[in-house]
DNA sequence: ACGATAATGATAATTATTCTCAATAAAGAG
DNA sequence: CTCTTTATTGAGAATAATTATCATTATCGT
């Protein structure tokens, strides 16, 4: 069977994995859908609506080994559920960073500011990781506070 | 009563709030504990030895609390379970950020490069602040990868 | 000291996530 | 293409963190 997403399959294969149709569904969902920060509820229903049989354990294993591959990256925004989205490093989304109301939960992204960022982060990353000895994937940057919404009906 | 942490109860007191035993205990415990995250539990348990009738819903809303009065701060490592600390602006924690490990959840601080930093983050907050119209009260930076420990055991 | 009521403790309820295990399907061998 | 091995899956049960409920308690202005 073919799929998309080859750089991905290489990998897999590479590393003993099997390339199914739920996980090239998953990575899909999580593809076609860069702006949104999908949660593993979205994703199952989103999954569930192109193949009603593949089941919620399934979407929440699949979502974590893409995670430990490094493919998308696990977020909280303090909600008590966890978001999903690719990776820059899987070059398929900009660099950019998110904005957070402790309020409502709304989210923005923002990319803004990303050379001066993106230049001081790649420093910062590589002298991490020498001090610490730690093998730097990826990184989190969130600025919360309150958004001008949830600031005016106050 | 009389307790510490005159710069809370100040606030407490203007915002309406009571100055309870239960939320000095709990914000002590943080003010104590610089170094370490502690999840709910821990603080939990803690606060227990001082006061066994402490409950843990209380220890959860205080938690809630003063994470939204911008005293304390909620970090999640991606363990399940949060974590909390003294944020920088309640002016008892030096600026610094994590280091986590996505295999084993450990969690390093580092200070470094932070002048560098916290003058671009100064710079950042400020225009996305204007920008978006956002009343930025803090942010949250980590990088995730594998430490040297987990590394060596492949 | 008193009274209004915000806050609390105990526990039940909720909810996201993980585990279990028999059934299924991917991929290499023939 | 078919067979075999075994990684992966689906369904549902189990777990664990967090939140809601509600009668009781303790704070604080008077």
């Amino acid at each position: 069977m073919r799929y998309g997403h080859p750089w991905v399959c290489r990998r897999m294969m590479a590393e003993g994995m099997r390339i199914t149709q739920t996980r090239m569904v998953v990575l899909d969902i999580l593809a076609r859908n860069p702006k949104r920060h999908l949660s593993a509820e979205e994703v199952f229903l989103m999954a569930h609506e192109i193949n009603p049989s593949i089941g919620f354990a399934t979407v929440y294993r699949t979502l974590d080994l893409l995670t430990r591959m490094g493919i998308i990256q696990k977020l909280e925004f303090g909600d008590g559920r966890a978001r999903y989205e690719l990776t820059e490093a899987s070059k398929k989304v900009p660099h950019h960073h998110h904005l957070v109301c402790t309020e409502c939960g709304k989210v923005i992204d923002y990319t803004d500011f990303t050379d001066e960022e993106k230049e001081l982060l790649t420093k910062v990353e590589r002298e991490l990781s020498e001090k610490y000895n730690f093998k730097i994937k990826n990184h989190i940057i969130q600025f919360c506070g309150i958004c001008n919404h949830c600031n005016e009906r106050r």
